[in-house]
DNA sequence: AAATGGTGCAACCGCAGAGGG
DNA sequence: TCCCTCTGCGGTTGCACCATT
């Protein structure tokens, strides 16, 4: 006996999401909560599969999302994190706020693998891509392995181990110095993540992920630019679009918590655009 | 202006693991 | 312990958009 498909193939919707949909769905979540993703499609009234009301989710509807491009220091991140992690998106995602597994890697697959290909470095490895044209003697010293050598001056590795140096297990405050190598709001993002334990013990191993109030990350500012960027985001057409549905429902209507400060900013940007286009 | 090729992103597919009966 | 269901993950695909010819 096969394994069962995840829906009823027979007259579920396939393909792009329309706005109708979206809504639908939205606003079950936010009335219903999250809860047996099977069952979604019939109690929103879609005809989606539950996996796809997931994802649909996830990676487009959640309110928590960031929008627009990967920055310069969360790039980095990534890359650090998957010289790291390798391909496990959903744990890198997990490190970076807004952000979700499938705009990482796809971001990875399109941008990063690119830039990295180009510094001479092996986006799998981790390593210069020309190994073996590369004299040893030359290279590094331990710091030299951390990610920011690798990145920006590609030299072999000392060792064959994917430790970047920043997140192992005795990162220490010496090694944290090596961080100084960053430029300032990569730097203080890396501090951040140096100085959480519990975040480090989750990173080099399978332990439950620490439950990381992000908002007292002290972040650098380009990384919270969300907040000074609402226009930008405003602009999104589609988190334009849902959260003007949430106006109308009114926010605090459904007793969410969800919403931050910089959410509460984004909906009255666009209340005031709204009315200027009125 | 039309055709072609490249790029980026949203969405799908199949598998694995967790959890419950 | 086994079986089944559900969820989440990573790889892949399909398509819209843009640039180039």
């Amino acid at each position: 006996m096969g394994r069962q498909p995840c829906c009823d193939k027979l007259g579920v919707k396939k393909g792009p999401w329309t706005a109708e949909e979206d809504n639908k769905l939205i606003n079950f979540i936010l009335t219903s909560g999250q809860c047996c993703w099977r069952a979604v499609p019939k109690l929103a009234g879609l005809r989606r599969c539950g996996k796809s009301c997931r994802l649909r989710w996830t990676n487009y509807l959640r309110p928590d999302l960031k929008r627009g491009l990967l920055t310069e220091s969360e790039e980095q991140l990534v890359i650090d994190l998957h010289a790291r992690l390798g391909n496990r998106w959903s744990k890198i995602a997990a490190r970076l706020p807004g952000r979700t597994d499938n705009e990482i890697k796809n971001h990875w697959n399109t941008h990063i693998k690119k830039k990295l290909i180009k510094r001479g470095i092996d986006p799998v490895t981790h390593e210069p891509l020309q190994k073996e044209h590369q004299d040893i003697e030359t290279s590094s010293s331990p710091q030299e392995n951390s990610l920011h050598s690798e990145v920006n001056n590609p030299s072999p590795p000392a060792e064959s181990t994917k430790s970047t140096g920043i997140f192992d297990e005795n990162t220490s405050s010496s090694q944290k110095e090596n961080c100084s190598t960053l430029n300032g709001e990569t730097e203080k993002l890396f501090e951040s993540l140096c100085e959480d334990e519990k975040l480090l013990s989750y990173l080099l191993g399978d332990n439950e992920p620490p439950l990381v109030d992000f908002t007292s990350w002290e972040l650098p500012n380009n990384a919270q630019n969300f907040g000074t960027n609402i226009d930008a985001f405003a602009s999104s057409d589609n988190c334009a679009t849902w959260l003007l549905d949430c106006q109308d429902f009114g926010v605090h209507d459904f007793g969410l918590d969800c919403f931050n400060e910089v959410e509460m900013s984004v909906l009255e940007t666009l209340e005031t655009n709204n009315k200027k286009q009125k």
